[in-house]
DNA sequence: TTGAAAGCGCTAACAG
DNA sequence: CTGTTAGCGCTTTCAA
């Protein structure tokens, strides 16, 4: 705006450009090669140097630029790629990481996903700034690709069940998960049960195959098994993600000519909207019972008490960290984690009223 | 693990070095600093050129490196400092944001904040990645540092009501929020209202003299105002961010001789953990009414049915990114952006039983 | 234990 | 319109 800047180098007046490294040496009276030592607690540099240099950082409130060091070295940085950002579940992991970082000098950055956007873009953008590794989530990428990112930057997949030689995975048990809801419900005595999830991929994607692997394929796997089983009739419904349409799903199958006297929600968000629906239609839980799958905090809040299947996100996001840290320090071999899964008991599912 | 490596540059078998700048440039036969220009969409190329080296990228799988590009031009990255990743109010922000960004080149990052951690780790980490700009929520950093980094960063603060020449600012309008919440209980006959809100910050910084600019601290004044105004005894009580302690404190309140007909929380954290202590205790709204602030997703939920008041995060989020671009684009003198405050009423407020 | 020097991949200024 | 060149701030050999 005021074109007349009077350097193009100097920002405004008062504003001194930032110290770098050069300018610590210099202050300490050492070569920059000693001061890179220092902040990298390298070996090799004596006591009266580390202080030396120590108080010249301090002085001069240097600070490294992440850029220029992940040039050469290293970013001190962990990405995590998260497809929804008020997802509570993944919010539960964000926070378990963010405490085994806590004391190292590893910052995490998360990349959120776009409405719409896929997985790939997030993971790319945290490739490009060269993250030290990857923490990802979102299950719809190309097993195949994640592998080839795998070879250059360690990378942890939560919540998909594929195995992989180059990338660790850390997964729920989801097969008990949803077994111990189906048996829940079962034995309060449900028949006609009905099991709402989030709409598969669209359209196809080539790795299709894989598709087997995703958390909420494996549980809508159990409900048909544990349904056909017993001779019942299966009836799946698939939302968007984001509860608004499990709320407009529920409405509809209330309305219905034969409602069911249960849902199974593939996770939280789902079922708190399929909650929202049965409120609304002034039902309660022995008239439609609900078991969602996450156990996020809200599920123990006693206004919902929703019952829930609880596989710790903290314990998990704790382990990618961890898991990352291995590979930092040399594993190569995959690693494949796997996260009890329990079923937590609540208001929201009872025995119908008339089975 | 194993230390019979081939080389230490070459990775292993099958993973070719990522292609950089120079790779396309030689592929497409041109410079590198065609290339560059092609990829910024910089001034200067002929289509000729462009079409070339577009699909020399698309050959090599091209994707720059943002280090690099960092150190000599720009990130395209926008930093957001967020002090608690569950908060709901926050996530609003976020997704506005990301809306905002999603047809741009800039990508968005977040610096989460550990526990006990002070929003300055999170900012600084995001200055030290060389973020094109920043939005900042924590409440408690010192206004002079932080418009020592806004000589070189634009940043955004969102929240506070300081007001500074060189950075923007996005506030709700707590002042009428909260007298509109005040103004809604009293009118219902509540006279023993207590307020609950989130501690101040200890030990006093030394730039404390702003603190009158924190949210929390308005919405206070305000109830305190208010009382006052009518003779009223004031009951103000601090908890963590976090609802537990709201909910162990509302316990105390619910237990001691006189309790409050209904609790003003400074925001719907609080509130839901009010509520869960009320709920708990076989009590409703005809016992203590409350009302929160911001108006979170769960908060029109009919099991929950909380009164709150609405200062659209998502358009807060929007807003920011809207002014960061601004400052891009050359702008100098600070802006100060203010949303509107309009109280949510619903099933958890309403007139006492005994006023 | 310390320092000198060579880049990492990119952009910006300038020359052609 | 296109190419050449000089760094950005750091880490990393490699010598001293």
């Amino acid at each position: 705006m005021t074109p007349a800047e009077p350097r193009p180098d100097g920002a405004r007046a008062g504003s001194p450009r930032p110290s770098t490294i050069e300018d610590v040496a210099r202050e300490a009276g050492v070569s920059r090669a000693a001061v890179s030592k220092v902040i990298r607690n390298a070996y090799g540099v004596s006591d009266r140097m580390r202080t030396q240099v120590e108080a010249a950082i301090e002085r001069l409130g240097y600070r490294p630029r992440v850029a220029a060091r992940a040039m050469r070295g290293a970013s001190f940085t962990f990405g995590f790629e998260i497809p929804q950002v008020g997802n509570d579940f993944l919010t539960m992991i964000v926070d378990g990481a963010t405490e085994a970082l806590a004391e190292t000098p590893y910052q995490m950055i998360i990349a959120p996903l776009g409405r719409d956007q896929k997985g790939d873009m997030a993971i790319n953008s945290l490739v490009d700034r060269q993250v030290d590794g990857i923490v990802a989530i979102s299950p719809r990428v190309d097993p195949a690709w994640i592998e080839r990112i795998a070879e250059r930057i360690p990378v942890v997949m939560i919540g998909r069940h594929d195995r992989s030689d180059r990338y660790d995975t850390i997964t729920g048990d989801d097969r008990s998960g949803a077994e111990q809801v189906m048996s829940h419900l079962l034995d309060q005595g449900h028949r006609r049960i009905t099991h709402l999830t989030i709409h598969p991929s669209r359209p196809e994607p080539p790795w299709a195959g894989q598709a087997g692997d995703e958390p909420h394929v494996i549980r809508t796997a159990v409900y048909r098994e544990r349904m056909a089983a017993l001779g019942l009739e299966q009836s799946v419904v698939h939302t968007m993600f984001d509860g608004s349409e499990a709320h407009d799903a529920t409405r509809a199958l209330l309305a219905s000519p034969e409602p069911p006297t249960a849902i199974f929600a593939g996770n939280d968000t789902l079922a708190i909207g399929v909650l929202s629906a049965i409120a609304e239609a002034g039902l309660d839980e022995r008239d439609v019972s609900v078991v969602g799958y996450d156990n996020i905090p809200i599920a123990g809040h006693p206004l919902v008490s929703l019952s829930s299947v609880d596989q710790s996100g903290v314990l998990m996001g704790r382990e990618a960290a961890r898991l990352l840290f291995e590979r930092l320090s040399g594993r190569t071999e995959a690693v494949q984690s796997q996260i009890e899964a329990t079923l937590r008991e609540r208001r929201s599912s009872a025995p119908p009223r008339r089975p």
